[in-house]
This record gives structure tokens, C-alpha cells and sequence, in this order.
DNA sequence: GACTATAGTTGCATGAGGCAACTAACTCGT
DNA sequence: ACGAGTTAGTTGCCTCATGCAACTATAGTC
């Protein structure tokens, strides 16, 4: 596939089209493959993979109420009350009261919530690590860069597109 | 697999851990990011995420029976085969007998499924498209080349090691 | 022809998810 | 300060995707 920019408006469209279906299928590739292997690594951890995602928000964003934590992760606010629940029985959260508010509650991840998101997290760096041993360091920053700035666009477009569709 | 050459030190390593975690990351989110906007707007579709996968893998390699569609999929055989009844239902599959061993089918997308799939497809495409209309063309291939790389990889892995679960 | 292996289907259970109804507590207007 | 409306969480109920195991029917083998 040759390319030019030389022609900056039409030319480039051609060209852009090919490489988003190109890209967009190695995106979809990756992503279903992901899932696969996280329905297994995670779970391998006694923890579901939106519970992983939750764990994750609550440590970067520190003890969050339930609303919020729903809203992170894009959940119906019942889904994500079960899924504390569930990582509560299993001691990795706790449902602390508000102190500002009565009704609310903040959720806190406890030390051993904290160590089995990381160790979950090491293994899945360690095969992205793995894997990534063969590109070099360029192409590895690179890359993760784009993902980045997709994802976030892509994200803020989701949510704020949702109906449009 | 289990090799640590990360104890012979080398200045690559240190690098290397923290872009893998960078990009793991970077991943995880995109892998997430798509897994939320997939189930909205595939199923706008009447069609569940892994129907289109399996759409998707009927389209590619041609009519399947149903374990090798299962294989494709890495699901239960079971799980493939009530999505393919599902499918039917919808007139999006056919199956056929398969002429060769009468306990088989051969699974066909119809025309109607071809073209849902695509449709499907083209809009995912188009917010692709939008998308990596930031960026320039070589970082758009150079990312394109360095997912599908690393997916295969993953994929490979992924068979092979799954046996832990 | 009997035994075993394989392709698919179906019964059953689990778990994630959403919607809607509910409870409790906060807020605000009068 | 009391009642109306709002908000935070919980729970009941349903659906769907999934896996395992049992089952049916056909293929292949000795």
C-alpha cells in the first residue's frame, strides 16, 4: 500500500479508509482475543473481570460511592452494587458509610483487594511484557500512545453519543 | 515461557517493563472502551457480539460445521450452538446438511446475514475512520501492524496455555 | 454386528447485566 | 419545620451468554 500525503485532502481519504478497516479489525482481533484470555486469567483469581475493572477504578480514583463507581465503568448502578457485594463477601472492598451523606456509602479497596489487583495485574503485564519483548522500544511507545488517544476519544464520543446512534 | 532473562539485567529490561505496563494498560482500556460500545451498538443490530464473530468467521473461512465454528470461537460447542440457532432464527444462517457425514452441518450465512454483517461492520468502520483521521498514516499502519502482530502472538499463547483454567 | 468415537442438541446451573420498584436519607419550598 | 420531590443504594425479576454433562444419531473400527 503506497502513500501518499502529498495531496492533502483526497488523496489521504483513500488511504484512510483502507487503513481504519485495517485497523479497526486488528483492533476488533485484539479485543475479542483479550476477552477470551481475561474470562479465563481473571477469573482464575476468584474475581470477575468487571470486579478487576472496578478494583481498578476504585484504587486510581480512590474510595468512590456507588453512582460513581457505576458510572466508571459504564454499569447499571444495581450491577454494580452486586458486584461490590460480591467483592465484599470476598474481603476485597469495604462499604464504608459517608460521612457527608447518610445514604451514601464509599467504597475502599482493602489490603488484600489491593494485592489481588495487582497480582492479576503483574500477570497480565507479564505476558503484554512477554509479548512485547519483540518490538523494540519505539514502536512500543508508539503504539501505546495511539491506543491511548483513541481510547480516550473513542470513549468520550461513546459516552456522549450513545443516543445518536 | 518461563524465561527470565530479565535477571541478567539488561538496560532494555527496565524499559521494557514499564512500556509493557504502559501498553497493557492502554490495551485493557481499549479492550474495555470496546467491549461497552460493542454491546450497544451490535446488539442495535439484533445481533449479539459473538453472533458477529461468529458471522464474521463464517464469512472468512466459508461455511463451518459447528465444532470448528466452536473452535473458532473458543466456546462451548453448546454455546455455538444455540448462537446458531439464534442466527437461523433471525434468517441470518442456514444449516445445511453436510454431504459428507450426515451427523454434520455446514453452516451458511445467507445472504440477509451477509448483509447485516456488513452493515454492522461499516459503522464500526466509519468511527474507525473518524477516529484515525488524527493521526498521520504511518503511525495509523505502524499501530495497525504492531495489534495484529501482537494479537496473533496472544492468540497462540492463549491456546496453548489454557489448560490452567 | 457390536463398540467406540464424533457432531450436535438439550437440560440444568451460574453469573452478568438491566429495569423497575423499593427504602432511606437529603434538599428545598413554603 | 413539615411535606414534596430527589438521590443513593438495594432487591426482585427477567434475559442472555456461557459451560458442563447427558443424550441422540451417525461414522468408523474390529
Amino acid at each position: 500500500m503506497a502513500e501518499k500525503n502529498t495531496r492533502s485532502g483526497r488523496a489521504r481519504d483513500a488511504s484512510l479508509d483502507a487503513e481504519a478497516r485495517d485497523l479497526h479489525r486488528a483492533m476488533a482481533e485484539l479485543v475479542r482475543v483479550y476477552q477470551l484470555r481475561d474470562r479465563q486469567r481473571v477469573c482464575y483469581y476468584d474475581l470477575s473481570v468487571t470486579q478487576c475493572y472496578a478494583l481498578g477504578e476504585l484504587l486510581s480514583k480512590g474510595p468512590l460511592g456507588l453512582n460513581a463507581l457505576a458510572g466508571a465503568l459504564a454499569l447499571d448502578k444495581s450491577t454494580a452494587s452486586r458486584a461490590v457485594d460480591s467483592m465484599e463477601d470476598k474481603g476485597y472492598v469495604k462499604k464504608l458509610p459517608d460521612p457527608e451523606d447518610a445514604r451514601a456509602i464509599r467504597i475502599e479497596v482493602t489490603a488484600r483487594g489491593r494485592k489481588i489487583h495487582e497480582r492479576v495485574l503483574e500477570d497480565l503485564y507479564e505476558e503484554t511484557r512477554e509479548l512485547a519483548a519483540d518490538y523494540d522500544s519505539k514502536a512500543r511507545r508508539a503504539t501505546t500512545e495511539f491506543v491511548e488517544r483513541f481510547t480516550r476519544k473513542a470513549a468520550a464520543r461513546f459516552k456522549s453519543g450513545r443516543g445518536g446512534v
